[in-house]
DNA sequence: CAGTGGTCTAGACCACGGT
DNA sequence: CCGTGGTCTAGACCACTGG
């Protein structure tokens, strides 16, 4: 019974993972404690912990002290979503990327955006409209308000090589993100920067990011019509 | 200068984020080595190694033998979805649930399904249509194909009470999925069943799950006009 | 109170990959 | 080659929490 050769905490995660799925140890189920499974396994009680450690990240098992870890019963799976940039992304897919600046000006915050950043009414936040393109169709369209107070060099920055995504990305470490996806139809800008049908339904993401507290940029993504976004886990 | 107090791998940790941030260590640049910060934090060699292994797994620092660690210049940000089943979802929101199944029927797999799971050509699946409602407003329309090979006792399942997708969560611990995400318009099945006018943007979900590289299930989430997805990190 | 996981230590050996 | 991270160990103390 006792594990046979190796007892790396691979192995005693993979195989505590291996009994869970083959219902050895049910859905509700209460494991060994750490130290009767190194005993098992012929480890330190170290090496039990790294692995179980993982599998409770993972939402697998769901540990306590004092009462152990248990089997979960309905786990809640977790997908991870990589946000790459938008050239990346194409480039991934062996397209050629292209990128154009749109519009760009200097305003007044609008209200819903000063009420959903917690701004100061009225201060001051560059809006910029650009298009991205992957051989040479349209790809994404991209709506952006970046709030100046916190990033003050972006009104010198030179935005027309350099998407203002890759370029905040250098200038500005931000720590926290909200992003908010959708399905909505397309309005007539939409429409005709991603060429097409007015109404057709569009794919957008939009992402709302912080830096220690402040709000730094608001961003929204529209798709191309067909876009889809995959993930595994 | 030495760290202060008490050298957890969490202060450790925190502490390199700050430098990050701060842009002590701008990005690119190359980190202290795990024995020097070990020595400057007044700790063990394997809690700087926890604290710096965090680091790599969120993207933050890279990490190679004999190069050492360095700060990721362009970060990859990882947002991490949770998959909960539509009764929670619903129940989180304070909403009263309810779910109605549509349709049940076996039949031989259709050929785009055989192809995308690599099933046999015409091995039998059970096919469900199931409506989902939140305070008895429609909030998402399934669709469901099941492989009856992978989970034969779901013929004799009561799908009626509890929905397929939690039935399937207790009974088969899948191992691997693939989730798709995308706007669609609304056909006339859809347009029914959500209440929302032919042709309109409609967000929809799509995942197919293995169990241990057997396919079990692929199903099609269509959410109600207005839904959102979202998420932070 | 006592059992369980959470963490730290000091040291050791290994594996990868630049030089 | 040899510096760096990757991992394991044996032991210790702590922190939370169920009984």
């Amino acid at each position: 019974m006792q594990a046979t050769k190796k007892a790396t905490y691979q192995h005693v995660r993979d195989e505590v993972v291996n009994r869970i799925q083959n219902r050895d140890w049910p859905p509700g189920a209460i494991l060994p404690t750490e130290v009767e499974l190194a005993k098992e396994f012929g480890c330190a009680r170290a090496t039990v912990n790294r692995a179980m450690r993982e599998l409770a990240e993972q939402g697998i098992v769901d540990r306590k002290r004092k009462s152990g870890t248990r089997v979960v019963v309905m786990p809640v799976k977790q997908a991870k979503l990589e946000i790459t940039p938008v050239r990346q992304s194409v480039e991934e897919q062996n397209g050629e990327y292209r990128y154009n600046l749109v519009r760009r000006e200097i305003l007044p915050c609008p209200d819903w955006l000063a009420s959903k950043l917690a701004l100061p009414a009225r201060s001051p936040v560059m809006y910029l409209q650009c298009m991205h393109y992957g051989d040479n169709q349209p790809f994404q369209f991209e709506e952006r308000w970046i709030n100046i107070a916190a990033v003050p060099k972006v009104v010198e920055a030179d935005l027309e090589t350099l998407g203002p995504g890759e370029w905040l990305l250098r200038e500005v470490p931000f720590t926290d993100a909200e992003i908010v996806f959708s399905a909505v139809a397309a309005d007539k800008t939409l429409s005709e920067f991603l060429g097409t049908p007015v109404g057709s339904p569009v794919f957008q993401m939009e992402r709302t990011t912080w830096f220690q507290g402040q709000p730094v940029t608001l961003v929204r993504f529209s798709h191309h019509p067909g876009y889809r976004m995959s993930t595994r886990y």
